[in-house]
DNA sequence: TCCACTCATCGACATTTGTCTACGTTTTTT
DNA sequence: AAAAAACGTAGACAAATGTCGATGAGTGGA
């Protein structure tokens, strides 16, 4: 079950662990299975787990005042999850995370994560890339919302993310695209006829 | 000048830095000034350089097919400015940066930056926060779009960045928040009558 | 099998936001 | 000092999006 979250390292670092570098991480990482609709994370909670999805989906969102769920984020296979802000800050979370699917998750404590940081440079390199990557997609994120209206932001989604379109239900990709299901499904009957 | 840099890292690492590590940094930055609208990066060029602002105002926007400006990052003193995209992936940046008031930087390549991080391990935390806080923020900013109406979300940047405020015209903090400046004209005046 | 629930779509209507043109003021440039 | 540009506001209208209630198809659980 490791295996995924190994290859995942490798290749996304400069060269590969080391047999002792494996058993380290092994270590700090526990399996820990989800059926749909569970909780990671509960708004209010600090952030205390980091988790790497093996398989399964996932969704980060938060709720307003009038109790609507907004989709900060969508997780999927070889993905990492947990609310950086909540985990960083040690503020209570401002989101919820839960199972959209069963899941099967590899999951360490924020703290060992930064104790791994230290002694397995790898992951740190591995880490950084992650972050840096994060920000690059929530930049995008943020650029096609800003600057496009909703068939666009759609079009633009559904090329770049089909897996999504795959594995979530049109009205929690709508509230990720920041539109109404009824909104998104007007777009699409708009797009059909192209 | 490099004092100002210095002092950032200070306050963002947990030991101070030595007379030599200081000797390291102030060599790969170079103090440049830019007058009021000079690019610091161009579309379609890769971004080399990295920045910090010890005085002065920048933009970062995305130009679209009617030639509309779209903010997507506003940077003050004390700040890193970069397209980290461009930068991380080497690819042609799909943004322009350039400078809102006549501005003082300290500029460091791309390549010296790694070069730093691989060297001084204070730097490297250093940077490792900045990622972090880059991709909080960038998380808020995103929650906050997709969950708030326009008035909301005036409010909420009015409350969290009195200084862009002081700083930027009115259509620039329209274009930032993702609406027009017309809209955010309205929403000021309904703003106005509480 | 039946029941409850989720999901996607639709139409009518309300609200928000965008577009465009115009105007007066302020700021910058020449 | 004069001219030009940038800025904020305004109103009228158009377009996009939200809201709500209803429907039917599909799904999973009891």
């Amino acid at each position: 079950m490791h295996e995924s979250l190994f290859s995942y390292i490798n290749q996304n670092a400069a060269s590969p662990l080391t047999s002792d570098e494996e058993a380290l991480i092994m270590a700090s990482f526990q399996p820990k299975k989800y059926r749909k609709k569970q909780y990671f994370l509960q708004e209010g909670d600090v952030c205390k787990y980091v988790g790497f999805i093996v398989k399964g989906a996932m969704r980060q969102y938060s709720v307003d005042d009038k109790g609507a769920e907004h989709i900060v984020n969508l997780f999927l296979e070889n993905w990492w999850v947990s609310d950086r802000e909540s985990a960083v800050m040690l503020t209570p979370s401002r989101y919820n995370i839960d199972t959209w699917e069963d899941t099967e998750l590899l999951v360490a404590t924020v703290a060992d994560m930064v104790d791994l940081i230290g002694k397995i440079p790898l992951f740190g390199q591995m880490t950084r890339l992650m972050d840096q990557r994060s920000f690059i997609a929530s930049q995008r994120r943020l650029n096609s919302t800003i600057s496009n209206t909703a068939d666009k932001r759609y079009e633009e989604f559904a090329d770049n993310h089909p897996k999504f379109i795959q594995r979530f239900p049109q009205h929690i990709i709508a509230s990720y695209l920041g539109i109404t299901k009824d909104t998104l499904s007007r777009v699409r009957k708009q797009a059909m006829k192209k």
